[in-house]
DNA sequence: AGCACGCCGACT
DNA sequence: GTCGGCGTGCTC
């Protein structure tokens, strides 16, 4: 009683109750956070933002982030007590935890799903089950079957045993099993245990030890190893080493890669006490040593540019920076890098994918050095870590990455530039959890007070339109670096050329033309087409059957290159069949043109060209990208066939001609941004024509000249290709004039998903106008790997109301979720998907 | 998410 | 008769 009053009277006096319960984020999917109490000796230490050990349900052990810290005794539960504090500092900058806030709220998603993704794995340390021999236990062999033996005697061996070191000697199906029944014979006991994964990485050294005793004492040290020659030559050796620059240390790798030594002398050398070992950590990510170059002037166009930035910057707003390919938008990242740097500021520079772009990487490195990090998902976990760590403690200034690189621990963030904005890699749908880095990027700036250039030579409609109301500056730099002129773009009337006969196979003869004078010219040409395999089907031309996944609602390409049929959704993989297997007969034919096809076709027209493909399963071999991307720029390759993976990072000289052989392939596909992607598409590949010449020209052969996204892409001002765009969006009442959430349904059995998303969907009607609902329906794609998708569509107002709306959404998911029955249903949610 | 508990089919 | 399937419930 009186130390409660105590407490309390204490209290007062300092404004300050004692925070001895935390919310902790745990790395698991699941609604909200969980609450703590904090041990009366780590009261003082634990912050926000902190690491800490929990344990959770029974014995297993989680790395969680403290999100809050309260004195709110729970009613309902005894709370457990924190294990251990991980961190002496915060590792989770209070901005990053309003980020996370923010996203699971938007995205509506759980931050234990942001935790988990955000992190690398050796951050979030879990423990792991162990096994060991109980104390004192009688062990009778007789009775034990050959698993219960192999583990026991296992364990007699090695006091401990990790449940997924067991996977090796005992049958996966038989584990659980033995382990219960030695259990139940009380014969082994179960332990958990926490051990640090992220390991330094050491080199080993060599040097003397104790260097002035033994220098002083050589001639007698000499004549003692007289008989041992090799210790003695190893001996001068680390002598002359140390002696001589004393800089470096001596690698014991070193020593040995010569060849001249064995163990034997060294490990004498370290006995007799003349020589030791020692160890340095060492960076796994190699910075960059070479020189460093200033920054270059920025042209009068540039200058200009940059000017409207700062005004904007000055008055708070953020930037699209709309620039075609070659404008110099690069030039003027560097340029407001240097800046943001030089106010002691770390910059962050977002790329939709690092492995495509090693030109901008190389310049960089030669601008920044070693004040330059990456961040990218190829890295290992323990590099991952390596700069992590480096970021909290303020040791890099610029940073280039993917997407995940938004939830490394800046201390200082100043400038976020999202490079190709409008590319979909910045919001894949297939990890979750599901956002997209480019608008995640302004609200993160908003928390770090940062600013935001957003770049691309063909900017999202969204972020068109956000600069049409000037929510974002609007730069647009118009001309090529220099002055060169763009690409000239040509339509050709396919159909025309088809019934005059002045096609062969899927080129018009004015294209081939075309290719062989640009040949001519020992100038290169690329050849695009959006459509991977050979042909998108296999059918019997006798009783129409079709080759389907076995495991998805779709049919197989046909990929002649590798003689198989691939389904592009799950990766299933079978053997093209040459007789019907439904009606047995042999008129198996191949419909649908595919970029095999193509390259397979230009290969044939020009057998004097060096002709080349580049997609996916071409470039799935380690270093066939390098390989291709050096034989371009060499010149060795005359025509690159390629499909979508061509329009990105080849910045070549010689690339005069582009074709479109399909154009209109890339218009037709069920989604409303397919005309924005098209467009997209076609003007990022034109952008690698004619980049130094100016002679470039692009030929897109369609049946739909008259197409208004073929007409206006011709123009050079892309306002109104833009309007044209909007206008659809307005019509049709899509994004950005409405905002959509995309809710997937997915089970093993199909009435089940079926019968799902209807009860979810009349649980919406009961709060949403029935206008904004558009399904419950089957997905285009009915089954994906086994699982039946229903997805319900929402079209929501922007503005104050969405937020009501967007309410009334949780609640129904809400109201779903306590169906018990419905649990076994995978639900995905996609918000402005 | 993952892990334990509880009720119905294919095997010794 | 059992073993093992996955439906259901809960985690501070």
């Amino acid at each position: 009683m009186f130390r409660i009053y105590f407490a309390t009277f204490v209290s007062t006096i300092n404004c300050r109750p004692i925070l001895n319960f935390a919310q902790i984020i745990l790395p698991l999917n699941l609604k909200g956070t969980f609450t703590y109490s904090v041990p009366e000796e780590l009261v003082s230490v634990i912050q926000i933002g902190m690491r800490v050990l929990v344990p959770f349900r029974g014995k297993k052990i989680y790395t969680g982030i403290v999100e809050e810290l309260h004195s709110n005794i729970p009613e309902a539960f005894i709370p457990k007590p924190i294990i251990n504090i991980l961190d002496d500092a915060p590792i989770v900058p209070p901005q990053q935890l309003k980020f996370w806030k923010w996203l699971s709220e938007y995205y509506l998603c759980n931050k234990g799903e942001i935790y988990r993704f955000s992190f690398p794995g050796s951050l979030k340390l879990e423990s792991e089950t162990y096994l060991k021999l109980k104390p004192g236990a009688v062990i009778d062999l007789q009775h034990l079957d050959v698993n219960e033996l192999y583990l026991i005697q296992a364990l007699e061996v090695r006091q401990l045993i990790s449940l997924s070191e067991i996977e090796a000697f005992i049958p996966k199906k038989e584990i659980v099993k033995t382990i219960h029944s030695l259990i139940d014979l009380q014969y082994i006991e179960i332990d958990e245990k926490v051990s640090e994964k992220y390991r330094a990485k050491e080199i080993a050294y060599l040097r003397l030890k104790n260097k002035e005793t033994l220098v002083s004492q050589l001639p007698e040290v000499l004549l003692q190893l007289k008989r041992s020659p090799k210790q003695k030559e190893l001996l001068l050796l680390i002598l002359e080493h140390d002696t001589a620059n004393s800089e470096k240390p001596l690698r014991k790798s070193e020593v040995f890669e010569s060849g001249n030594f064995a163990n034997a002398p060294l490990k004498s050398l370290i006995e007799k006490g003349f020589v030791e070992e020692f160890y340095l950590q060492k960076d796994r990510l190699e910075a960059y040593e070479g020189e460093t170059e200033a920054v270059e002037q920025l042209t009068e166009v540039q200058q200009q540019a940059k000017l409207q930035m700062d005004l904007a910057f000055n008055v708070g707003k953020n930037v699209l920076l709309h620039g075609v390919t070659s404008s110099g938008k690069t030039h003027l990242y560097l340029d407001k890098i240097e800046e943001t740097i030089s106010e002691g500021k770390n910059a962050l520079l977002l790329l939709p994918e690092i492995s495509l772009t090693k030109q901008m990487i190389q310049r960089l490195e030669k601008k920044y050095g070693k004040r330059l990090g990456f961040y990218h998902q190829k890295l290992t976990d323990f590099e991952k870590v390596e700069v992590w760590r480096k970021v909290r403690n303020n040791d890099l200034s610029i940073l280039i990455g993917t997407r995940n690189a938004l939830f490394l621990p800046f201390q200082n963030l100043g400038l976020i530039i999202v490079d190709e904005e409008h590319d979909a890699a910045y919001k894949p749908k297939e990890v979750s959890p599901y956002f997209n880095a480019k608008d995640a990027s302004l609200i993160l700036a908003e928390f770090y007070q940062a600013r935001v250039i957003l770049g691309s030579a063909t900017p999202s409609v969204e972020s068109y339109w956000l600069a049409a109301r000037d929510k974002l500056k609007y730069i647009f730099l118009a001309k090529r670096f220099g002055n060169v002129a763009l690409p000239k773009f040509k339509l050709l009337n396919f159909k025309e050329d088809r019934d005059t006969k002045h096609v062969k196979g899927n080129f018009s003869l004015r294209s081939i033309e075309a290719i062989r004078e640009t040949l001519e010219e020992k100038k290169q040409i690329m050849i695009l087409h959006n459509r991977r395999g050979y042909a998108n089907v296999v059918e019997c031309s006798s009783c129409g059957y079709a080759a389907y996944c076995s495991n998805c609602d779709v049919v197989m390409t046909y990929h002649k290159f590798s003689n198989e049929l691939k389904c592009h959704y799950c990766g299933h993989k079978a053997s093209k069949p040459s007789t019907c297997p439904k009606c047995f007969s042999e008129h198996i034919t191949a419909r649908g043109v595919g970029v095999e096809q193509i390259y397979e076709e230009a290969a044939r027209l020009f057998p004097d060209a060096s002709v080349e493909r580049m997609d996916v399963d071409s470039m799935r071999r380690k270093f066939a990208y390098e390989q291709l991307y050096e034989k371009i720029e060499e010149g060795e390759t005359d025509i690159i066939v390629g499909t979508q993976m061509i329009s990105k990072g080849l910045d070549f000289d010689h690339i005069e001609l582009v074709v479109i052989p399909r154009a209109d392939q890339l218009l037709y596909i069920q989604d409303f941004r397919a005309e924005e992607k098209a467009y997209q598409l076609i003007h990022q590949v034109s952008g690698r024509a004619g980049r130094v010449s100016g002679a470039g020209e692009v030929l897109i052969q369609t049946y739909h000249p008259e197409h208004p996204v073929f007409k206006l892409i011709q123009e050079e001002d892309p306002g109104n290709i833009y309007h044209y765009f909007l206008e659809e969006r307005r019509k049709f009442n899509y994004p950005p004039f409405t905002k959509t959430i995309l809710i997937e349904l997915k089970h093993r059995k199909e009435d089940k998903a079926d019968r799902a998303s209807q009860f979810l969907g009349s649980v919406l009607k009961k709060y949403l106008p029935q206008e904004c609902i558009f399904g419950p329906e089957k997905s285009p794609v009915g089954k994906i790997n086994l699982l039946y998708q229903y997805q319900i569509l929402l079209k929501l107002p922007r503005g104050k109301k969405y937020k009501d709306f967007k309410n009334f959404v949780m609640l129904s998911l809400e109201e779903f979720d306590e169906i018990t029955g419905y649990h076994s249903v995978k639900k995905n949610i996609f918000v402005d998907f």
